[in-house]
RNA sequence: GCGCCAGUAGCUCAAUGGAUAGAGCAACAGCCUUCUAAGCUGAAGGUUGAAGGUUCGAAUCCUUCCUGGCGCGCCA
């Protein structure tokens, strides 16, 4: 519908700009068409008039303002366009259309024709890879990492919607020296439980919980060869442990990843020192004190960055940078890393690595989520690994059904910092907004039930039946629906499909009081509402869905 | 000190540069013999952190400042 009018109002410039005798056309591109606040403004305007006001200025002999005058001349353009019942024009130069009833009615047939693909993109074509969560292997994930698992799967769903090819990823650190640690801690438990673990390692409880599972999995001879022979296989042991753990944890929460990329592999196969030798190649590469540095500032980070230390030993920076290759080499059009704002330093960094093998700047997008606090009873609870202190998403997931979980992370911008307020979550009743929406879809199951007998003798709806003010209204929201999702896929914005659900589901509930679905004596309205019931379920359900929450038939 | 993010109703937050800045909680007054009240109706709540600037129009863009979060290793 907005398209519709989008292409009418650029036709009505073109045409005014010839007639008027421009040089050329203006930009359509700055043209927009939307909702307007009031209903007073009609249905949709546009601000075209306003846009090309000046340039029109030196072409148009107006009295007045120069927007309102050309406001005019593209009214009576645009209502010949067929689509509208009224075109109008205010001050200071917004074009405001009505939308016939005919066309609402039809939409909403088209609607239901759809179903479940109203609002899907056509095949793209572009390759995305979504890499998210990618926690290491360390440590259990923690409540900030819940929010990096819903928002990645949620934009991941928006975008495969939308007609993008899309590969969930999850990189797994599973080499260098944080393994290693992670190898010494648990040692260090195995030992002595009760001794200091050795300086810079993980004092979280978990690390005796992987020492017991160790020790029912393996024999007492495994643990009794000399250290060195035994470290580097108890460090492996202990990181497939915790990352056992972590998928359990993303399977309860309901995502799944395509394929889990072993940083491990990067090194066997090659890539690293592949990747290294490219940059080089490049010229982005120079040595100081012993070690070999990529110059980042080149691309405008802060500093220059290690890939190869003094002693020989290569840095995380340098697999990230082998990793990122593979990702172009292995034919992503588009990669999108979703991180926590700790992680803010990784931007400038891996840009410029990108950047330097000669990829557009544009094909890595990195998404920053601001940190996640917990509130528990009014109270934050302060979250760092290494200290041990977190919460973990096992917690959260123990506690609040993964709906509300899913939902509760993907109300606000992933620029803002998220309270979690476990107490409201936890919630069954309306301080929890997943019900609101989800409730809109089990209204419409228990409905459509009740109504089966009564519907049996009008088969066939009769649209035109629907001329109720908050029909015409639920319906003109079933209309934004395409373009919520497109926003929320160009945005990378799953908040804005939240918001959206929310409004939709505010205007079915007061439609819902207001009005009655099954009327006995009169199956051919009760035909049409249900038809528009249905139809608020289909799409309504449809963004639940995208966004990984489960639409239920009933809530109990 | 430098970089990124944020500052909007009592609280948590929305708002592709558009018209009278919106929801949800909380608090107030009502509505269940009905297709589930996890809902609805009504009233109330604002100098969008501050000051300048850009323009037909600014919560939104630019500059400066204030406050808060995060980050600034040959750590991971």
């Amino acid at each position: 519908m907005k398209e519709a009018i989008l292409a009418a109002t650029a036709d009505a410039v073109r045409a005014a700009a010839l007639e008027a005798g421009l040089p050329e056309a203006p930009d359509p591109s700055r043209f927009t068409v939307e909702r307007p606040a009031n209903p007073a403004f009609g249905h949709f305007s546009t601000n075209a008039a306003m846009v090309c006001a000046k340039s029109f200025a030196p072409f148009l002999k107006a009295k007045g303002s120069s927007a309102l005058a050309l406001a005019e001349i593209l009214a009576e353009k645009l209502s010949g366009a067929g689509l509208f019942d009224r075109v109008e024009v205010k001050a200071p130069g917004f074009i405001n259309f009505r939308v016939s009833f005919r066309e609402w009615i039809g939409l909403l047939g088209r609607v239901l024709a759809e179903g479940p693909r109203y609002g899907a993109g056509a095949p793209t074509g572009r390759k995305v890879l979504l890499e998210f969560v990618s926690s290491n292997p360390t440590g259990p994930l923690h409540v900030g990492h819940g929010r990096g698992a819903a928002w990645g799967d949620a934009m991941a769903g928006i975008l495969e919607f939308l007609g993008d090819e899309v590969s969930r990823e999850y990189y797994v650190n599973d080499a260098g020296n944080q393994i290693r640690t992670l190898g010494l801690s648990v040692l260090s438990r195995l030992r002595d439980p009760q001794a200091e673990p050795p300086e810079g390692c993980y004092l979280g409880a978990y690390v005796l919980d992987v020492a017991e599972a160790l020790k029912r999995k393996f024999p007492p001879e495994w643990f009794a060869r000399p250290e060195e022979e035994l470290l580097p296989d108890l460090s492996l042991a202990a990181a497939e442990e915790i990352l056992a753990d972590m998928k359990a944890d993303l399977d309860r929460f309901g995502v799944r990843f395509d394929r889990w990329f072993s940083e491990r592999s990067l090194f066997a196969s090659g890539e690293v020192d592949a990747a290294i030798a490219a940059l080089r190649g490049g010229g982005w590469t120079y040595e100081k004190d012993g070690a070999l540095f990529f110059r980042s500032t080149a691309f405008g980070d802060d500093k220059d960055r290690v890939l190869v230390k003094s002693g020989g030993d290569l840095t995380y920076f340098a697999s990230d940078a082998a990793y990122h290759r593979g990702k172009f080499a292995r034919g992503y059009d588009l990669a999108v890393d979703v991180l926590g704002a700790d992680h803010g330093g990784y931007l400038a960094r891996m840009s410029a690595v990108v950047q330097a093998l000669g990829y557009g700047k544009g094909r890595l997008r990195i998404v920053l989520y601001q940190l996640v606090r917990l509130l528990r009873g009014g109270a934050a609870v302060k979250m760092s690994t290494r200290a041990g202190e977190f919460i973990p998403l096992k917690t959260v997931l123990d506690e609040v059904t993964p709906d509300a979980a899913r939902f509760m992370y993907l109300t606000q911008s992933h620029d803002s910092a998220l309270e979690f307020d476990l107490e409201a979550a936890k919630a069954r009743n309306s301080e929890n907004p997943v019900y609101y929406v989800q409730y809109l879809c089990a209204r419409v199951f228990q409905v459509l039930a009740k109504a089966a007998p009564v519907l049996r003798q009008a088969p066939e709806p009769n649209l035109s039946l629907l001329t109720a003010p908050p029909e015409q209204e639920l319906i003109v929201q079933l209309a934004g629906f395409p373009e919520a999702v497109r926003s929320a896929g160009r945005g990378f914005a799953p908040h804005l499909l939240v918001a959206w659900l929310m409004e939709t589901a505010g205007i079915f509930h007061r439609y819902y009081g207001a009005h009655r679905f099954v009327l006995e004596d009169d199956p051919q309205l009760t035909a049409a509402r249900c038809a528009l019931a249905s139809a608020c379920r289909t799409v309504a359900g449809k963004g639940l869905e995208l966004l990984g929450v489960s639409v239920p038939e009933r809530m109990d």
